[in-house]
DNA sequence: ATGTAC
């Protein structure tokens, strides 16, 4: 069965040229872009027909057509259920260009906000045990969480130590007291991302990092104390502490500032460098160059570097969140990390393709990585269990926490959220903020969100349903639930 | 996502 969807609606010009996408539904979950025009791969949309984006307000399955057209790309041009449009590639788009074979890095296949990512830390109390001192630990948050847009972190430093962040990441952090070393062999790449450099960064890139390190941003980013109230596969669960009852803190951020600049200082670089290389493509916005050309390279470690400042930020967002337990619960509220992963990034990797083991440079942008059981880079004592991976849900809620499976395909990844299903315009428009804190509250969730506009504008009734995604992800066969957590409280900018 | 336009 085919749906045909119409691409180019907001560049009429150009609409008129492209022909229109036709989807070739493969299963209930999985459906195919055949290669036609300059597409090298195909594209595959894993969703089921309910999440397919709405094409008259949503470019996204013409961007998954649009990135299939890059210099290198090898199997095909992905995307996860929580599909949406983004700048040039779709959020929820995974990417892998062969980088022996004059394969190219984009930026946008990264996005603005580099290595925004996901932690969970997971408290030793059950839920009846925290109930009555909720609000004060979510006070004690408020307090401590610095939060919204703009300055102001929980770490300042001066320029030579913001340097050894950009290098060091969530270990530059450790070593400097704020956390332990049990925290990074939880941490993806052991919290540091190689092949960073921090003279890639430009001087307004690190102006703006400078006092935003330990902060949690604004838009869908949170701080969550959550509750487990399903476990979907109790061994898995087991292996990763985590039961049913049982309270965590979830953390969503990035790289705030410092990786905004390094996006844009770098498309600009790159979209002048572009011509020299003869490259084009269907979408400025697809702006890329050689993995192996200078500016290539550059970006990559200038990436790395935005993406070791996310991983400290997260980090430096866990201690206020242990100083913030512990001033409430005492020892009872010591929080472990399960493990702190990203979404947004391009990594090079060695994967099979064709047969053939390959080195790629694999972008995913609203895409986590999934590692499966028994994978060198899982930590050792998950490795027989796999990869957590984090999933936050829209505000108010659930959140998961799934696990790689072996041979899921799309370069070991899965979906990174709920997916937007209405622009931030859209939701300001439709909901009112107060009355949605007000909806939190009479719900049970604690609020503590600085911005009413803020709250507006993540209005869960804008984002796709999270259970329908994590179910489509786990049909289709890229990764399994093993968790199901619910909000007790939130804190926003 | 973002000193929501240099």
């Amino acid at each position: 069965m085919a749906a045909v969807v119409r691409g180019g609606r907001s560049r009429p010009d150009a609409s008129a040229a492209r022909p229109a996408l036709r989807l070739v539904e493969e299963t209930p979950w999985r459906w195919r872009i055949d290669r036609a025009g300059d597409m090298k791969v195909p594209g595959v949309v894993f969703a089921s027909r309910d999440l397919l984006p709405e094409a008259a307000a949503d470019q996204s399955l013409q961007q998954v057509a649009n990135v299939a057209t890059l210099p290198g790309i090898v199997e095909a041009s992905y995307a996860m259920p929580d599909l949406h449009w983004g700048y040039g590639f779709p959020i929820g788009g995974v990417a892998a260009t062969e980088v022996d074979n004059d394969g190219v890095v984009s930026p946008g296949g990264v996005g603005f906000d580099i290595s925004c990512g996901v932690r969970l830390l997971i408290a030793p109390i059950d839920r009846g045990e925290l109930a009555f001192r909720l609000e004060m630990v979510m006070d004690a948050l408020e307090e401590l969480v610095p939060r919204g847009m703009g300055r102001g972190g929980v770490w300042e430093l001066g320029e030579p130590e913001l340097r050894r962040v950009l290098q060091g990441g969530a270990r530059a952090a450790v070593e400097r007291g704020y956390g332990d070393e049990r925290d990074l062999e939880r941490c993806e790449d052991g919290g540091l991302l190689e092949g960073a450099d921090a003279d890639a960064v430009s001087e307004r890139a690190l102006a703006r990092g400078l006092h935003q390190v330990g902060s949690l941003g604004s838009g869908n980013h949170f701080l969550e104390v959550q509750v487990v109230e399903e476990v979907l596969d109790a061994a898995v669960a087991a292996c990763f502490g985590l039961r049913v009852g049982q309270v965590c803190v979830m953390i969503h951020s990035g790289s705030r500032g410092l990786g905004h600049q390094v996006c844009t200082d770098s498309v600009a670089g790159i979209e002048a460098a572009m011509r020299r290389y003869g490259l084009s493509v269907p979408d400025r916005q697809l702006a890329c160059v050689p993995v192996r050309s200078p500016e290539g390279r550059a970006y990559l470690a200038a990436m790395a570097a935005a993406a070791n400042y996310g991983r400290a930020n997260r980090q430096l967002l866990s201690v206020v969140a242990r100083r913030a337990f512990s001033r409430v619960l005492g020892a009872s509220g010591r929080l472990e990390l399960l493990y702190d992963v990203s979404h947004n990034l391009a990594k090079l990797e060695t994967h099979v393709v064709d047969g053939r083991a390959r080195l790629l440079c694999v972008h995913r942008k609203g895409a986590t990585r999934a590692l499966p059981p028994g994978h060198r880079d899982v930590p050792a004592d998950l490795a027989e269990a796999g990869q957590p991976v984090l999933v936050p849900g829209s505000m108010g809620t659930a959140s998961y926490v799934l696990v790689g499976e072996p041979g899921a395909g799309a370069f070991a990844s899965t979906c990174h959220g709920a997916g937007r299903a209405m622009s931030r315009t859209a939701a300001r428009h439709q909901v009112s903020g107060a009355a949605l804190r007000r909806e939190l509250v009479a719900a049970g969730v604690a609020v503590r969100a600085s911005s009413n506009r803020g709250l507006a504008e993540e209005a869960p009734t804008s984002y796709k349903d999270i259970d329908a995604v994590v179910s489509c992800v786990e049909r289709a066969g890229l990764a399994r639930r093993v968790a199901r957590l619910v909000p007790v409280g939130v804190v926003k900018g």
